[in-house]
DNA sequence: TACAAAATATTCGTCTACGAATTAATTTTG
DNA sequence: CAAAATTAATTCGTAGACGAATATTTTGTA
């Protein structure tokens, strides 16, 4: 129940970003990685944002048809596609809100980093049992903050 | 980036649970909350799973359609309308696994009990500081097992 | 070299999810 | 009591998400 109000929490966020700054939560993600990662392919940035090759096709077909981003087919390898961020997209992206309430943001940060780091160390925990199929629950210790991380 | 893959991992289930058993989690939720419930509206259903009135009927279409639900108009207020398992559902449902994935509930279970009461209380902290636009942060302290839930 | 296998992106069908608009019924209020 | 406000459900449009199927290209091997 609070992971489905956590997921509900997050989706409607990203609806509001949308009528806000023109960019979903999704949408964002790509167009940061892109940022990120330079000229990139489907094929890596579905994997560095973790959704599948399709849900990434479909979010860029979004992206493209506003503008904000372009697709050039490798000269190299003609079976991939490099997405590159136009000038729009590239403006768009830089004063665009966080994935993430403000809200939330603030009141994490209002942790102490202990708290911090028992809370993130809690969900990654949770995120590696459900994802690992058969490996066998170990500890998770690598911690990070929660605003320098991505 | 956790929080992300967690959300991957229960669609990705739901996506399996509903090849092998025709319900995805979403309807499994559903059902589950008629049966406990028994003649309960849209409304009511919408507000004890945490979804939209729009999305709950969305999933009743398509619960009615494979007849595993029936939709009864009130007699004393027609603007209502109740839903109910048909003996088929209930079938169904009765032998239906459970939302999560079995070898997570496993995992989960041979942790410590302080330990299942930490992750359990950390979620739930989490998805109060997403939910609660103004309030204040408090501590979560209600803690349960995660199998007697819901 | 030729042909099978693998890799890459896209398309298609389906489901979840929402807000806004709409329709119908009930309750409140002037 | 009639108009206004509220409540309940549905419909519509949009976005995200996936697997399976498909088209194209590259790679590996017989």
């Amino acid at each position: 129940m609070s992971i489905r109000q956590i997921i509900r929490a997050i989706d409607l966020h990203s609806k509001k970003l949308s009528k806000e700054s023109g960019l979903t939560g999704p949408q964002l993600i790509l167009m940061r990685s892109i940022r990120e990662l330079g000229d990139v392919t489907i094929k890596e940035l579905s994997n560095k944002t973790n959704m599948s090759q399709a849900t990434a096709t479909a979010i860029l077909d979004r992206l493209e048809r506003n503008g904000y981003v372009i697709r050039v087919r490798s000269t190299t390898d003609k079976r991939k596609v490099h997405a590159q961020l136009t000038e729009e997209g590239r403006h768009l992206l830089a004063k665009a809100p966080l994935p993430l309430q403000q809200s939330f943001i603030n009141k994490f940060q209002k942790l102490e980093e202990w708290e911090q780091s028992l809370l993130l160390s809690s969900v990654q925990r949770i995120s590696a049992m459900m994802n690992a199929e058969d490996i066998d629950v170990a500890p998770m210790l690598e911690i990070g903050s929660i605003t320098n991380a991505e």
